[in-house]
DNA sequence: GTCTATACTTTGATAGAC
DNA sequence: GTCTATCAAAGTATAGAC
């Protein structure tokens, strides 16, 4: 039994991916979420703001989930990169370039409208940067290359994801992908280079 | 004497920049541009989407120009990459990290949801490709790794500017820039590298 | 062809019945 | 606490005076 706030959140993030904050209504996430129109603000007393702020840190914690799901068994971190990479592409094909970053459509609309939720999305890229540069250090990076890297990582993912999703081409993806690899792999101390895959 | 249509088109793009495309109404266009609000209809007969259209290619020609005239006069393509990320990152601190890609947020908002205007941010990405590629190709690089690179480019620039809007911070626009200044270097035909600046 | 007034729809938000 | 009816404001678009 799935409750009437989860549906709310999650039909939320479902279109804020797509369509972005203002392009979304509340109207069409509770006909979404099927769920009557005063549940918003029962469960949101701060209205749209607030059920926005709170779908931006839920989809920011699935997106990280998923991250760690894919690099965490992978044999290396390198390896893991190029999956993360590949499995985004796989997605944009598999939705007609619909589904790429979560919140990356969301958080350039807010950046310069509102604080409250400019605040919700620069918290989920600082704990993506964070899950990158743990994992990079873990491989034996130091601490500053590793957030160096980390943030390079999300930023060829961020920016490939505008690109390919406008042009309607993975092929963004799969560059990006490539320079990722190849920077982490340049980084990684000399002994321990990426293994084949089995 | 500035037309009445170009002030629409100019009030148009500035306001997509900093609010989206949804997230601006026609109403603040004509109060922007100090125009009557029937001038809309009389030069956009499409309405919103072909004014949006058209603010978006106009957007990517002045964006273009920018470029190269940060480029072109450089001793070389990589200091004056290396020039263009730094002019991103003090732009953002002069506006209090508002002005970014005048095009990225919209390009995210109608990439599933409007095909002319997804079209539109399509042509203006290729022609940024297309002219950072020529540079590369023009400096010694074959044509192929030139595309990649200027991919690269653009993906970690994109990139790096959802990050600093969101974050508040120029450090992933440093860190992106100093990666495309590397990759590009790394490219370059040996006898070419890039020379110190004056 | 410039501009004002208005029509119609949708928005976020609220009040109150049940 | 679930749900419906409705509000005022803002959205896009149109009609028509000048």
């Amino acid at each position: 039994m799935t409750g009437t706030k989860d549906r709310i959140v999650d039909a939320t993030a479902e279109l804020f991916r797509r369509q972005g904050y203002t392009g979304t209504g509340l109207k069409q996430i509770v006909g979404a979420a099927d769920a009557p129109f005063g549940s918003i603000y029962h469960f949101f007393p701060g209205g749209k703001e607030q059920l926005g702020a709170e779908a931006i840190r839920w989809s920011g914690r699935g997106y990280l989930e998923l991250f760690e799901a894919i690099v965490d068994p992978a044999p290396d971190v390198v390896t893991g990169v190029g999956d993360f990479f590949r499995g985004a592409a796989d997605a944009l094909l598999a939705t007609d370039f619909a589904d790429a970053c979560p919140i990356a459509t969301v958080a350039l609309e807010v950046a310069s409208t509102s604080e409250p939720l400019r605040q919700a999305t620069a918290d989920v890229f600082d704990s993506w940067i964070d899950a990158a540069s743990t994992r990079l250090i873990a491989a034996g990076i130091e601490e500053e290359p590793a957030r160096t890297l980390a943030i390079n990582f999300l930023a060829g993912l961020e920016g490939a994801f505008v690109l390919s999703r406008s042009l309607r081409s993975t092929e963004p993806i799969e560059v990006a992908g490539a320079a990722a690899v190849a920077a982490i792999t340049a980084a990684l101390p000399k002994p321990k280079r990426a293994k084949r895959r089995s």
